[in-house]
DNA sequence: GTAATTCCTCAAGTCGACTTGAGGTCAAGG
DNA sequence: CCTTGACCTCAAGTCGACTTGAGGAATTAC
């Protein structure tokens, strides 16, 4: 296959394919000219790979959960850690998300003056861990 | 007060203080030869700013939550909004940790022979969003 | 009075994961 | 055979929220 077909159906910009490539995270078989030939398989790789971040694995991270042969060789431990931390995160966003809905409808006159908003705000700056969120921007994905 | 004490109160460091007033997130009262000046209502505002962090607001959005004059104006739409944001992140994380717990102590042979796990990773692949759940390392935070 | 703090400004660097762009190459279609 | 378009490389840019560092000034401590 080659890097546009790739593309197409893992959803991966070629760019991000070539950057993968580069960062030793997923391989091409050869070259056909100077373009990169990939075999079948990649695509299972790539999927493990969207896993990975979709579980906010670095791509380090996740690099490390490759033999050198290619094979997948899962880190139980760092899955376990990364549960762990996964449902941290998401006791602090429950927490958020009521006191964000409380707020939006809190018939106070000013938010400061509501005491579950204030309550929330001190639980905000005491642990100033932050949870960052972003819904991804669709980064101008022009399949080529 | 200075910006020493606003920053070992508030638990901001300096440098991010001066970064705040910069961007006009928080504003100083004057200066003590070049020092700057900070009245203790800062302290409000900044927690009201690692609230709007916690809850994955950027600094613009946060900025946006004050009028001229320096009162908080809450936007009760934009606070709907984003714990709907926070919700959706939640569904999606929960649905992480529970594949990452169940891979962690699958029996499978290899994790590419267990059918949750291919399910996982398919859901993963799918809606290729990212929601960033960094556990932040404390920046060196030397309070000065 | 002078040394030591503490603060200042401004430019530049950092981090992660990519994207963008300029300039070049090559294989397939007409 | 030659054009065209898909692909290539490599360096640099992007984004957000800060941090770091050099070089300087004013305040406080002695």
């Amino acid at each position: 296959m080659d890097i546009s077909e790739v593309a197409k159906i893992s959803g991966v910009p070629a760019s991000t394919l070539r950057y993968y490539e580069e960062i030793n995270l997923i391989r091409s078989v050869g070259r056909h000219g100077l373009r990169r030939v990939f075999n079948s398989d990649v695509l299972e790789r790539l999927a493990l790979i969207a896993l990975g971040r979709a579980a906010g694995l670095t791509l380090d991270e996740i690099g490390s959960m490759f033999t050198e042969d290619g094979k997948p060789a899962i880190d139980r431990q760092l899955l376990a850690n990364k549960a762990d931390e996964l449902d941290q995160s998401i006791r602090k966003l429950t927490t958020m998300r009521d006191g964000l809905r409380h707020a939006a409808t809190c018939s106070a006159p000013s938010h400061m003056e509501c005491p579950k908003f204030r309550r929330l705000m001190g639980f905000a700056s005491l642990k100033a861990g932050n949870a960052k969120t972003k819904t991804k921007k669709p980064p101008s994905n022009k399949k080529n």
